[in-house]
DNA sequence: GATGAATGAGTTTTCATTCAT
DNA sequence: AATGAATGAAAACTCATTCAT
């Protein structure tokens, strides 16, 4: 009763040293001198150093999955642009610690696709957002653009704005940003009126384009 | 003699097993056996395996800002915005496996902050693109954002392409990423042609706000 | 469990080694087989070779401290000046690898001075020895003279005697050596009958003289 | 011409770095940055590190020898007492470095055994001192104490000035320590005026037992 | 005389992991 | 659940020395 939670413990001693070193910089001896646990406690609870990590990866994405790919049910293409942005930096701001190690994590985790759990967390979350940005293609006020092109439009902003803040390089407040990206994206994806009809049969073909998929990364 | 260049040669191999295998998962021993040269060798060009790393970091960087800062002298805010987005796109299909590496390094080196040189490199090649920035900023036919936003906006989705494409994870051609990214930016970012005087003052108001800058990491 | 003191197993084989072979002449591999114990036992009781070094000074100071510097409290001048040579000699004789090991290691560990165990060991050890060597040079029965001088003709002889005996060079038996020399110890240092009275406030202005100390080196 | 004396610009810049950090703690490469010298002409002048600190004592004993074994032909016993004292502590503060490094070799140096030239050095600067303690010995003015002894309480406490000397903890003057020491020693040393004749031939017998004579260090 | 690139065996050190208590 | 001693393979790094120029 005098550590309520160990495993918890563990769990955020982990989080800080991936963030202050990075995966590879930090020693399971790190965790146990952050945490106050001992070696055994640790491997008493989670599998190894990998495990840790795949553990907050589980949790970050979870979180992530559940706040940032909201969006209105029956909302107009630019209610779900702005639904988006704000859901993606929100979630970013108020999950700092997880947003930054998964930030980290991008590129460094070959292993994660042999986690039966982790990929199913992944497929679930990535389904849902490329369900919605399928969705978004397929809108006749909206510029007829693959799905990447249309991510990348809508989320690149978001995301480019969280990772100048994440090396503390961003002048702007979190709502500012919100409003001004928001806006922006949409006027970047809609369409101008008198062009939607004639294209939308184009959008609906470059929607249906099939995404190559080499690899399962974090995040 | 028989070797011409082993600096260069181990410059090589670091990037390719980096890229193979990650920093920390690749040693010392990786880079001896793919180079040819010898631990000494390596040892006697660079001081470890993370000097090794900031040189790569340092080409790269080098080589960035020479080719993805440069815009037409007295272009167009238009031109200047696509002229951002081709160079950003371009330099990195050209030069993918540096740049692959820089986007890995982002967060993985907080040791970079201390070599002097390199911190030369990240100035220069940093305040050049934020000059750009400024300048866009002040002009009264683009919205009146801060320069942060307004790089979130012009670069934000180019980089979302390019990681998706470094994780096999983007559908589109090169030349329509270019195009359809670098038009979307535009529209993002101008302002209708009846708002342009109005808001003028505002913009120039919000582009001399200060970036606040807390640290110098890698990209 | 088979092994019940690991830690002072690791210390004594270190001991050995560092004896045979020098410090720098002795490698943790040697320590290894030496003491049965394995790499990472030795790692996980001690920072690395350099640590182990100081964690024999120090058990060394402390034993040469208890031994060394125990005079009768309230003795004769004369009395304490056989008992200085006395103890010096009989300790060293009969710890005969710690002192020789501390031989070898005084000029050898400017990195010493920034252990404060050490510090706190080594500053306890040469107190009790100056508050002695003070006390001897406020006698009115001892010439007037510095401590340093004091120190120099009570022990110097000793420690010549030592050093040469720990390079095979001494012919003397102990017992010889310590009768002789510390009868000449006392000759060297009283003051003849008559003398005694009239110099004997010289002998405290001596004696109050500050002795400067610009490192903390062992021994 | 630029540079006049390669050789002894590498032997003085070895001198300093053998002090500062030791022998072993001293790399080819640390020579080779303080002197300036290519690391080719370090191997072109000199057959490696030891062969360099061999020449250092070689020098140290060349100069030791013709300086503090220095005493008036026919001397009386406390002239040459004095003057055994007074050369010792002389050389050793006109040479300061080179007798500090040869302090620190004592223990150090197993290998100088095999160089001849060295050893020559040695022995005769070991004999010509042998000679001197043995003709004191002989002495009806002194102890009749064995010659290993003698040496003990002449040089030891000029040994033991000169030691804390080098580590900052003397605080007499260099005049006054030869003074009171070479007086000291002589006290120590002779027998009173009553005792002289009786004992004598004890001293005779003293002089005559042999050193045993394990190995030849340096010094 | 002078240079510095090249070598590679040997050394120190790290660290994930196991396991008896 | 918890502890921390013990392990040893694998890694980083050192450094005296050689040699072509």
């Amino acid at each position: 009763m005098a550590r309520p939670n160990t495993r918890q413990i563990i769990l955020d001693a982990a989080l800080e040293c991936f963030l202050a070193q990075g995966f590879t910089g930090t020693s399971i001896a790190d965790i146990r001198v952050r945490s106050g646990a001992s070696t055994g406690s640790i491997y008493h609870f989670f599998d190894g150093k990998e495990d840790l990590a795949l553990a907050l990866c589980a949790e970050g994405l979870r979180s992530w999955a559940q706040a940032a790919c909201v969006v209105p049910a029956n909302g107009t293409p630019e209610q779900i642009v702005r639904a988006m942005v704000t859901g993606t930096i929100t979630w970013a701001l108020a999950n700092e610690p997880l947003h930054r190690f998964m930030m980290q994590s991008e590129f460094l985790a070959p292993t994660a696709a042999q986690r039966s759990d982790l990929i199913d967390v992944m497929m679930e979350a990535r389904l849902s957002q490329e369900r919605i940005l399928r969705s978004l293609a397929l809108s006749s006020q909206v510029r007829p653009l693959a799905p990447d092109l249309i991510r990348a439009l809508v989320l690149g902003p978001a995301e480019a704005y969280l990772r100048e803040r994440a090396h503390g390089r961003a002048a702007s407040l979190p709502e500012e940003a919100i409003a001004a990206l928001g806006e922006a994206a949409w006027q970047a994806l809609r369409l101008p009126d008198d062009a939607q009809h004639a294209l939308a049969p184009a959008a609906a073909a470059a929607g249906a384009r099939p995404v190559r998929r080499r690899s399962f990364d974090l995040v």
